[in-house]
DNA sequence: GAGCCAGTTGTTATTATGTAACGGCAATAT
DNA sequence: ATATTGCCGTTACATAATAACAACTGGCTC
């Protein structure tokens, strides 16, 4: 396990249960396993095999924690799950770069993008409650 | 099966044969099943079900094939499809707008939002291949 | 401390979603 | 007619996710 995982851990736990959750030996380990694919994206049972002796129902049940929490962030398209440190803003409406050759998925947190989303569907009288963007591409590392 | 269906299915026909592509009996089938769903989102299990007698493996084929002819779409937050009779301009680029409550989906085929995705993703050096826009909600019928 | 409650975990089984691989058949091309 | 290509049927398998229930844990209250 890498040292940095470790303090981000750490971090993670002061932050956790100054709001009264509870960062129990199993979500520390899931989220551990997530940092250690390095922010490129993991599938749970990426994260099962990783782990090993643990059932996919830990993992999944883990996931949704951080997920909750904002620790991880769902990747719809690629059934896969990227941790997330950074607390951004608002974290409910944030974009993914995803790159298909390194995994690495990148945030953006573009209030623009949502405000267009708002105005053009406030056209058809819709009401958003959920947007998943994910965009699929090369990063600049990649493109070489 | 609806007379609509019937006409949409075979004004498909036509289209595809002038492409010179095989609108074969299975594919029929699965628009078929696709369109009387009636504008809300079918999961693939779905279809097989609706058809009887069918196997998984060739609805997924026939779907495939009408992703790829811009005849369906999939949606990757639900893991399910929805047909897709306009043929709008490029038909790479659309959004979508999802009921969760009666399931309807809309298509947006804002240029601005593209554009501005563009705009932002550039600036990171990000090369979009394609991208997932999926808006979930209520429209404007369900908010009632 | 004893009892209680909500949240968390362990375990098993099951459901849902999607593919691989291969042989055969059908349409088209040479 | 024969080769080639694409399509289909079938079986088996792989991957992804949830249901259900019993047991445990930590913090409450009395």
């Amino acid at each position: 396990m890498q040292a940095k995982t470790k303090e981000t851990i750490a971090a993670i736990e002061e932050k956790l249960t100054a709001k009264g959750e509870r960062f129990t030996d199993a979500r520390q380990s899931v989220m551990a396993a997530l940092l250690e694919f390095d922010a490129t994206t993991a599938k749970a049972y990426d994260i099962v095999e990783a782990m090993g002796n643990v059932k996919p129902m830990t993992v999944y049940r883990a996931l949704d924690f951080l997920v909750a929490q904002g620790l991880a962030h769902r990747i719809e398209s690629l059934n896969a799950y990227a941790p997330c440190v950074e607390n951004h803003c608002a974290h409910k409406d944030s974009q993914y770069l995803i790159c298909d050759k390194c995994e690495k998925v990148e945030e953006l947190h573009s209030h623009a993008i949502d405000d267009f989303i708002a105005e053009q569907t406030a056209k058809d009288g819709f009401k958003i409650s959920t947007k998943v963007i994910e965009i699929h591409g090369l990063c600049s590392s990649c493109q070489l």
